[in-house]
DNA sequence: CTGAAAGCGCTTACAG
DNA sequence: CTGAAAGCGCTTACAG
């Protein structure tokens, strides 16, 4: 019982119409103008495609055409909203050039790995990485310059260009960080803390690895820091808690930074699903955000806008990033570009879980 | 420059390792001690594989043997995290089964057309369905039925089975709303709104087609309507508002019933996002949830643990959905199933925004 | 133990 | 204006 059974090919077509396969292929892409195809015919083929519910074979037509039809992104994490405004938007971008996009959720570097080693037996015409997994030697940086060396054309979002071929284009984090914590020190704010992604080693690995590596979430500590040193704020790493990507992992950080001898009295957050958690610890530990506790993050979803207290972040522009990568890929595709690192602006959005304004509309 | 370029074919590896293209066919495949071809043979024809890097054409291999490895999953709309769920689960559960699954969103029933459509060219070896829109005579279902008898298996969630040769899974809505609503009227309440989603025609139409359609939006109104009932308190249509599937929509609804005359102490919101959006709402109004408005919703997701007051909502099983649907959907592949119709049960989560807890810890 | 050949369903030069 | 033929890159009977 295969999807097989009862396909109707084009020669099944041609043989009914009482023409050639040509003339159907033909008539049936369009070119019967061009070749002049007799109206007559043309109306024989559409007739006996109709009538026998034909519908061109895509393997077929892939491996004859040497192309698919379409592109691929790869996400960081579905469950982030930013992710989903990004591959919404994407998968429109791509259909108006006339390319399907898939997405796949490439949370976990054996996933992304996965995927990219897919992609070599030619799944797609073109791909896009938005892991935040594309700095350094990394194994998913390798897999993706293995294939655009086998001829992918790619393109990186959020993390800087691994490779002239590969243009990418990401939201400026650093900058946008610096703004926030800034706030934070304007609002009178000295002990500051950070949550960040939780990583294999110690505390200090963490920071030695947030100082040197290009990645965004290298790019979010270093705004902070770089904020607090305009401040003379000395940094202190009992400030610096780490957890999961999740609602509840933000949750834990905050607990963590909640129980020391001195705790933070705002706190900077690496993704606003992880801030959220915080913002929910803290109620249920009886600090009040942001009369006790000031949380500013970093991603600007909508969701934020609708929390109570509403959360401030910093917006990052999923839907730009989103229609100007597609843009950027099919540049690849037609030959040109390189070089190219596009960054674009970050600016924080505030609202009210960092005290500078109470309850007010939906700002979003 | 297309991606076809540099791409090394089995021929090539034939060739190298001096062999011929069956032989290498069979030793990538895993076949060769069946066929008992010679130790070394297989080491050439690895050794001449893994340094050409060949991998095999995907288009190739999926006309030749008729099939494409690929379960293609439609849902309503990957903003709302009960379908990132299913998603991310229907996934694994496709994987571990050796099958790929693309995910389409498949929220404008344009989109869903043409997605079905798409599958017409055989770019899947299955379907599941969680659009909610498969009762009644909609385009979306004829498409569905097409595909179906032309051998494509699928398989339908959330909405009943539309044929006998289609499963279908779906929780049982209309006992869950049917809890939230009797937990509304336990509570004391009598005057109990609901938020359904926007439809094309006035409020008369709309309330005759949620009486009659068998579809989940249907088994809302259906179970509050009973949960009315049963506690003798008259259908009020003023209290029956409407809006996008959305937060913003969520808090438009919740804005129209707070403008009436005698507007509601208690709602039922079809979704968990328009719910979170109507706490919001009531929030910048300055109506407390629960003090003043309790609110109950459909959906059971993470976040409505988060928010504050957390919510309370009937829980949708979504990753058992997912994983019975593509064991479901194996089953018909493999030539069984006919005339399932499996209904999972789905239970109130009790949390804070109804009134009946006050903060307590996450219950997720 | 291994190879030559056919064929999956298309598209596209090439003839006429 | 239309058709016969080749070929995309595989897999799989079938020979030997």
């Amino acid at each position: 019982l295969s999807s097989i059974d009862k396909r109707v090919t084009l020669a099944q077509v041609a043989r009914v119409a009482g023409v050639s396969k040509t003339t159907v292929s033909v008539v049936l892409n369009g070119g019967a103008e061009a070749l002049g195809i007799r109206a007559a015919t043309q109306a024989q083929v559409l007739d006996a495609a109709s009538s026998l519910g034909y519908s061109p074979n895509y393997a077929a037509r892939m491996l004859r055409r040497g192309r698919t039809g379409i592109l691929t992104l790869l996400v960081n994490q579905l469950a982030n909203p930013v992710f989903v405004d990004m591959a919404l938007t994407a998968r429109a971008a791509a259909e108006s050039g006339g390319y399907d996009l898939e997405v796949v959720d490439a949370g976990a570097i054996e996933a992304e790995v996965r995927a990219l080693e897919h992609l070599r037996g030619g799944r797609a015409d073109g791909v896009m990485v938005a892991t935040g997994r594309h700095h350094g030697r990394r194994p998913a940086v390798d897999r993706l310059l293995d294939l655009v060396g086998q001829g992918m054309p790619a393109v990186v979002l959020i993390d800087q260009s691994p490779d002239p071929r590969v243009p990418a284009i990401r939201a400026d984090v650093f900058g946008g960080s610096l703004e926030a914590v800034r706030h934070l020190v304007a609002l009178g704010h000295r002990r500051i803390g950070h949550v960040t992604l939780h990583g294999a080693g110690d505390i200090a690995a963490a920071r030695s690895e947030l100082t040197d590596e290009p990645s965004s979430l290298g790019d979010r500590y270093r705004g902070y820091r770089q904020a607090l040193a305009e401040a003379d704020i000395p940094l202190d790493d009992s400030l610096l808690a780490r957890g999961p990507d999740t609602l509840a992992g933000g949750g834990e950080a905050m607990r963590q930074l909640l129980a020391l001898d001195s705790p933070p009295t705002a706190v900077f957050v690496f993704n606003d699903l992880p801030a959220i958690g915080a913002i929910r610890a803290c109620f249920e530990v009886g600090v009040r955000v942001p009369d006790d506790l000031a949380i500013v993050a970093l991603g600007g979803v909508e969701l934020g806008a609708y929390v109570t207290p509403a959360l401030t972040s910093v917006r990052i522009p999923a839907v730009d990033m989103a229609n100007q990568a597609v843009q950027m890929l099919f540049d690849v595709m037609t030959g040109g570009v390189s070089n190219v690192d596009r960054v674009l602006p970050a600016r924080l959005l505030v609202r009210e879980s960092c005290g500078a304004t109470r309850r007010g509309g939906v700002q979003s």
